[in-house]
DNA sequence: TAGATTGTTAATCGATTAACAATC
DNA sequence: TAGATTGTTAATCGATTAACAATC
């Protein structure tokens, strides 16, 4: 199975959207409703099925419950997924606290950071010194951190997390790592985000 | 000009990473440097700056300050764009002080809360009663807007800043907005990245 | 000049979508 | 059965890249 990002990005959102059916009721779900709700053509939602197996009844669309079910195992969300927070400024502080992790299992197991006095309050998360960041992440096999540390450090701080075995990184600092092979980056870089707002919107333009 | 938003999204990268030569000491680049720095190929370097009219001289290379300033024009640079957050919860309130965005001329104008009591200690920026939002944006004419409200009120704060006159928003809530057709959402979803990470790492796969 | 890089065209690549046979 | 939706193939669309003539 080689399957690309977008698609799985789309599993995603399936995934969010069925649930939101389910609580409205609903029992099974055409293609077509499905694309609807997340924006996408009803060919592209029975493409993206079909490319991991998942089939539908002709006639009847698929069973909501049983959908849900296999996207999960496919996205991994039948069991805790442990993170880490490298770096708990404004950002990695606010991330600690937020809610939306743990309703979709993922735990944030520590925080790290130079001045591990810092973010401690009311998130319950632990903030540990930087320096326990390698020997931490090997005993407890975490192998998904993000990155929140200012500029200047973030290539350092990302070889460290590295190190210790991390394979996949959600970057929030605003240069482009040296990333092994072995290991994920994804960017997200608020500043060209705006600008990206900024260009089309005074430019008077419609995005795509 | 029918530009792209994954080209736009490049120029923005461009221009930072000529930034980085720039410091480093370098008056002239090449197509081919840029393109090792941002991660892309040299022929879609020189393809983007041309739909944009830039050019280099042949065997010269760009000059990296006179490219720096027509990515600046056309990224608006050349002046202090204003935005608003909208949400002072924990996401808000660290983007509220978060200093990159004034590095890169996006002000913070004001941020919007039903309790403005909160965060408004050392970020800066006022934070408003979301009863004035409307009023506030038609009055200091913002069209663009960071929205960090809780899942359940996104829609109904979106349809407000659309009303205020906002054309484009960030958006850090988990639902697909209804949006018109003179706005732009850029969903930014960290649950959603995550799993994608989880996914490729747990499955040991190299995204692409 | 000889050599190297741009600017652009044409080819390639990959992702999305239309269309329809299969079938419940 | 007749009608509607799936599953999949083939066509389309768009973005990226190779290649090379132009030229500094």
């Amino acid at each position: 199975m080689v399957a690309k990002k977008n698609c799985i990005l789309r599993l995603s959102r399936y995934k969010n959207e069925l649930y939101r059916f389910k609580k409205l009721g609903f029992i099974k779900i055409f293609s077509e409703y499905l694309a609807d709700a997340v924006g996408v053509t009803s060919a592209q939602v029975r493409k993206d099925f079909s490319l991991f197996d998942i089939s539908g009844n002709k006639r009847g669309g698929y069973t909501i419950d049983a959908l849900i079910e296999k996207l999960n195992v496919i996205l991994g969300k039948n069991q805790i997924q442990k993170v880490v927070v490298v770096g708990a400024g404004n950002l990695g502080t606010a991330l600690l606290r937020y809610k939306n992790f743990a309703k979709q299992g993922i735990r944030i197991e520590a925080a790290f950071d130079l001045d591990p006095a810092k973010g401690s309050q009311k998130s319950g998360v632990p903030v540990r010194p930087m320096t326990e960041l390698e020997t931490f992440l090997r005993r407890n096999d975490i192998k998904i951190g993000i990155l929140c540390v200012p500029e200047v450090a973030a290539q350092s701080v990302f070889d460290a997390m590295v190190n210790g075995g991390i394979r996949g990184v959600l970057n929030f600092s605003p240069i482009q790592l040296k990333t092994p092979a072995d290991c994920i980056v994804t960017n997200v870089n608020l500043e060209v985000e705006l600008e990206n707002l900024i260009y089309f919107v005074t430019a008077g333009q419609s995005a795509k």
